[in-house]
DNA sequence: TACTATTCCTATCGATTTAGTAGGGATTAA
DNA sequence: TTAATCCCTACTAAATCGATAGGAATAGTA
């Protein structure tokens, strides 16, 4: 059960389909879009939050597209996962204090503090998968899926 | 920040007010409702739930009202959040499959064995906290809190 | 230059979830 | 019998999620 947000979800499927291509060659949205059964226009936006994260480069007009801005050994799932939930996405909220009433109430305080560690334990799960293993796995599960239908 | 649902956060608050308060009386949701500035009739469906799970009983009628239904030190807040985020909530889904449509994509099977990874490292922590430290850092904090106005 | 393919920017929209509110029935101590 | 309490169900406003839509800006190519 997958229960990353599917902006999420997409964001990594598109950053996987770059890491498999040609780096010198961009690869375009609706491309992207197609191979991986994503609707073009919503991969459209969350190729521009990775681009403001730094991940994927970009080129406009003919023969334009998105390619990935470092090594897919250097680009770890946190830095994918961050860029996708907080700020600089396309529709996150610009707003600079949604925050919720912060009550200096000591149970307040108290959860802040566990859900620092809970933070922190997922930054340590995800630090330590880089794209590169996501794209081996990948492919390691595509080949699979090739032999079945072999039979 | 705190970002638990305010759900979790209101329930842990009343099994904080619970574990504070005399066992062997039972304890009014109004009573939790109006320490903790919480809507009364909202704690009254969130005890709800943690009577569901076991976590507290009640006593219905007049002097009726909440307690706790293990000790203090025996209830872990992995137990406390679980009980409120899954099923036997009253707000939760009751039907059978709400599941995202399970592609047998690769992505699918790779991000839901990551997901997987992330729900047991925060398992990890919930486990190892129980409402008994809850009670303590709450207490000292209270304390605290008193001493300030003393200055 | 004109044309076409592409990214980029902003707005809108329907469905779902969240955070409550509300009404009233069931139970029990006094 | 009455008042206090839990219990059950429905409703609702606001936020968030998962898109869709229109069109401006840019760049390669004929």
């Amino acid at each position: 059960m997958n229960r990353f947000p599917i902006k999420v979800t997409y964001g990594i499927m598109a950053t996987i389909e770059l890491a498999r291509h040609d780096r010198t060659i961009p690869l375009q949205a609706k491309a992207i879009a197609k191979q991986q059964g994503i609707p073009a226009r919503f991969i459209e936006q969350i190729l521009q939050g990775l681009k403001q994260a730094g991940i994927v480069r970009s080129l406009r007009g003919a023969q334009g597209g998105y390619t990935l801005a470092h090594d897919p050994q250097q680009i770890s799932l946190a830095e994918l996962v961050n860029s996708m939930n907080g700020a600089g996405m396309p529709s996150s909220t610009a707003n600079g204090s949604t925050e919720r009433s912060e009550n200096p109430q000591a149970s307040n305080t108290i959860l802040s503090n566990i859900w620092a560690q809970l933070q922190e334990a997922e930054q340590a799960v995800l630090r330590v998968i880089s794209l590169q293993t996501l794209v081996e796995q990948y492919q390691k599960l595509e080949s699979q899926r090739s032999l079945m239908y072999h039979i």
